[in-house]
RNA sequence: GCGCCCUUAGCUCAGCGGAUUAGAGCGUCUGUCUUCGGAACAGAAGGUCGUAGGUUCGAAUCCUGCAGGGCGUACCA
C-alpha cells in the first residue's frame, strides 16, 4: 500500500510539474491521516512557486487519482499532504505480503566470538543476543544467513591460561585433570586464567614462560600435536571451553551457529597471506614486526605479526577474511563487535583491500556499546566486579522471584532479550535486571502478557463458537467495512497501528536496528489494550470484526516477538 | 597530542531535516473501574534537546568551534 501511494504520488508530480522526486510517505500522528509526505516544500523551489500552491494542485490531482483508496487528503502546515485511507483500503493492508528484499543473498553473520580459555563475561551475551537478532531480521528478509563463531584457540591470553593451568596441576600432567568435577571446569579455568594473567603482569619471569608457552601452542598446531602432556592438557581444556559456551547458547535459546571458526584453522593462511604481501609492498617491516601503515589512509598503523615472528589478532583477521571469501563468496559479511574494535578494522579492512578489494567492499563491521550496571558502572575484570553471561541470567532470575511472581523461565529470558534489544545498538547500555523483569512498563513480560492476554479472549471465543482461523478474520473485517460501513475510532486506531508493522520491519532490516521493533510492539501493546479498555469484544454486536482485530493483534505481536528471539506464551 | 563515538525530563531511553504541544517507560502526584486475565485505562507535574555559532523556508536532527565523558592510538583481543 505504501509504495503503490508513492508511486502514485510520484506519477501526480511528474504530470503535473514535470520533476522527478523520491517521495517517501511517512506516519504522522494518527490526528493528521494515515500517511504524510512532503513532496510539496520539496518542491516549490524547483518549480518556483509556493509550497502551499503546489500542495493545492498535487492534492487535486491526488483526490481524483486515488478515489479508491483514498478518503481525504489534506494540506497541513506549510504545505505537508496528509493521506487518511478509506477504511475498506486500511483493511486491505492486512493482506500485504512482507517485502523479501534480500531474496537469494548469500550474508555472513559473525557475532559471539568468544575465546576459549577466557571466562563469558556480560559482553558476550549481549553480542550473542544482539547477532542472533541481526541474523533473524535478515533471514525474515528472504536471505539465508550463515551464523559464524569466531574464537581465539591461540594466542598470548591462551598462554596465560596455560600457564595457569600448569601451575596449578604442579606441572605438565593432564590426568589430574580428571579430578576437577564438571560442574566446576569453568570456572576452574577462569581462575587459572586469571593467575597467569597477574603472573605475565607482575613477574618477568613467568612472562617469559607464558612467551613460551604461547609459541609452543603454535607450534602444537602446526604439528598436529594430541598426544604430548601438553597438548592433551591444550585440547581438554579447549573442549571444555566450547562445552561451556554451549551451555549458554542453549539457556538462551539463540539459533545454533552454523560454523565455529578457531583462530588455529585460518592463522595459517593469514601468515601467510601477510607474508607475500609483505613482498608486495602492502606491509611493511619496521622495528623486527611487520605492520601495516594506517596513516597514508588516516588510520593508525597495527602490528601484524610481532617481532617474535608470531602472528597477532591482525594477521588472524586476514586470514578470517580470505577464508570466508573463498568459502562463501558472499554478498555482504557482517563482523559484529564492541565498540572498542571499531577503529582496529578499519586498519585490517584498509590493508586487505589493497588486495582483496571486492572482498572488503562487501564487509561491514557493526560495532555495539559495553553493558553496564545500574548507575551507569562500567564491568570490569580488573576490579573484580566482573559479570559473567550466567550471571545476567540469574540476576533476572533473582529479580523474578523478588515479585513473587515467579516468572518461568521463558519469561525471564523474554526479560533479558527485550531489556537488550530496545536499546538502539551503538550506545552502550545499562542492564538493571528488576527493570526488565518489570511487570508494567516497556519490558519483554509485558509483551507477553499483552500477548497471552489476547489470546485468552480468543480461546474463550472459539470455546462457544469452534475453529476462528485467522485467513477468515481479515475478511471478516474487510466485510464489515465495505459498503461504507465504517470502523469505530478505537477499532480502526488498532488496525491502522497493526499495519505499520510490515514497514517497521522493512525498516528495522534495512538499517539493521532490531529496537524499532521494540518501540513498535510496545506502542501495538498500548493501543491495543486502549481498544481493549473501552469496547467489549465477547458479546457484542461488532463481535466478529473485533475478534479478526484482536486476531490480528495477536499474531502481529508475535511474529514480531519471534522476530527478537522472543517466545509468545498462549498463558502465563 | 591525534583519531573515532557519545551528551534529549530525577533515572533509563526513543526520535536523527519538517507540522510553535520534543515523545515513552520508571519514579512522583491525581482520578476511573466489583475487570472478555487490573501485569489496565484516563490525567498532572517534570526538558531553553551539553554550549556558542553557521547552513536552510524549517535544525534535537546537517556543518564548525568549545566544554564534559567513553574508546582507540605497534607487537592484547
Amino acid at each position: 500500500m505504501k509504495q503503490e501511494l508513492e508511486q502514485a504520488v510520484s506519477a501526480a508530480v511528474k504530470d503535473l510539474f514535470g520533476a522527478d522526486v523520491s517521495v517517501e510517505l511517512t506516519r504522522p500522528d494518527e490526528q493528521f491521516g494515515d500517511y504524510a509526505t512532503n513532496v510539496a516544500l520539496q518542491l516549490a523551489k524547483q518549480v518556483g512557486k509556493n509550497p502551499r500552491e503546489v500542495a493545492e494542485q498535487l492534492a487535486g490531482s491526488l483526490r481524483e487519482k486515488l478515489a479508491e483508496t483514498v478518503k481525504s487528503v489534506d494540506i497541513a502546515g506549510p504545505g505537508f499532504l496528509n493521506l487518511t485511507l478509506t477504511d475498506k483500503a486500511l483493511t486491505s493492508v492486512l493482506n500485504a505480503q512482507p517485502a523479501k528484499p534480500l531474496e537469494g543473498k548469500k550474508i555472513l553473520v559473525e557475532y559471539s566470538d568468544p575465546n576459549p580459555f577466557k571466562p563469558l563475561h556480560a559482553g558476550h551475551l549481549y553480542t550473542t543476543l544482539v547477532g542472533d537478532t541481526l541474523a533473524r531480521l535478515i533471514e525474515n528478509a528472504g536471505a539465508k544467513p550463515v551464523r559464524l563463531n569466531y574464537g581465539g584457540d591461540v594466542g598470548l591470553h591462551v598462554a596465560r591460561c596455560m600457564w595457569g593451568i600448569i601451575h596449578d596441576l604442579w606441572g605438565e600432567l593432564p590426568d589430574k585433570l580428571a579430578a576437577i568435577p564438571e560442574a566446576d571446569r569453568a570456572s576452574w579455568l577462569g581462575m587459572c586464567y586469571v593467575k597467569g594473567t597477574e603472573a605475565y603482569e607482575s613477574n618477568e619471569a613467568a612472562k617469559a614462560e607464558i612467551i613460551a608457552i604461547n609459541k609452543r601452542v603454535y607450534q602444537l598446531h602446526a604439528e598436529g600435536d594430541h598426544d604430548s602432556p601438553f597438548a592433551r592438557i591444550y585440547w581438554t581444556c579447549r573442549k571444555w571451553s566450547y562445552e561451556y559456551f554451549a551451555v549458554l547458547y542453549q539457556q538462551l535459546q539463540v539459533v545454533p551457529f552454523d560454523r565455529f571458526i578457531p583462530e588455529s584453522e585460518v592463522t595459517p593462511l593469514g601468515v601467510r597471506t601477510v607474508r607475500e604481501q609483505l613482498q608486495k609492498g602492502v606491509y611493511k617491516e619496521s622495528d623486527g614486526a611487520i605492520v601495516f601503515e594506517g596513516e597514508p589512509h588516516g588510520l593508525h598503523t597495527r602490528v601484524f605479526i610481532n617481532s617474535e615472528g608470531l602472528p597477532t589478532y591482525e594477521a588472524k583477521d586476514v586470514g578470517l577474511l580470505l577464508t570466508k571469501w573463498q568459502d562463501y563468496h558472499y554478498d555482504k559479511s557482517y563482523y559484529i563487535t564492541a565498540n572498542e574494535q571499531a577503529q582496529y578494522f578499519q586498519v585490517m579492512f584498509k590493508s586487505v583491500e589493497q588486495f582483496l578489494p571486492e572482498a572488503v567492499e562487501r564487509a561491514v563491521s557493526m560495532t555495539h556499546g559495553v553493558v553496564k550496571l545500574q548507575g551507569g558502572v562500567k564491568m570490569s575484570s580488573r576490579k573484580g566486579n566482573v559479570v559473567t553471561a550466567l550471571e545476567i541470567l540469574d540476576a533476572a532470575r533473582e529479580a523474578g522471584k523478588e515479585t513473587g511472581t515467579n516468572p518461568s523461565e521463558e519469561t525471564i529470558l523474554a526479560a533479558v532479550k527485550y531489556a537488550f534489544a530496545k536499546n538502539r545498538i551503538g550506545g552502550d547500555i545499562v542492564y538493571d535486571p528488576k527493570e526488565s523483569i518489570a511487570l508494567e512498563g516497556n519490558s519483554g513480560p509485558y509483551l507477553q502478557y499483552a500477548h497471552a492476554r489476547a489470546r485468552s479472549i480468543l480461546a474463550k471465543a472459539s470455546d462457544s463458537r469452534h475453529s476462528e482461523q485467522s485467513e477468515e478474520s481479515t475478511q471478516q473485517i474487510l466485510h464489515s467495512v465495505q459498503d461504507d460501513a465504517e470502523l469505530e475510532a478505537e477499532e480502526r486506531g488498532l488496525l491502522r497501528k497493526i499495519t505499520e508493522y510490515n514497514e517497521v520491519v522493512e525498516r528495522a532490516t534495512s538499517e539493521l536496528m532490531p529496537h524499532h521493533i521494540c518501540t513498535y510492539l510496545y506502542e501495538l501493546a498500548q493501543k491495543f489494550n486502549q481498544f481493549y479498555e473501552h469496547n467489549r469484544v465477547i458479546g457484542d454486536d461488532r463481535k466478529a470484526v473485533r475478534l479478526a482485530l484482536v486476531q490480528h493483534y495477536a499474531d502481529t505481536l508475535k511474529s514480531g516477538l519471534e522476530l527478537l528471539g522472543i517466545t509468545a506464551p498462549e498463558r502465563m
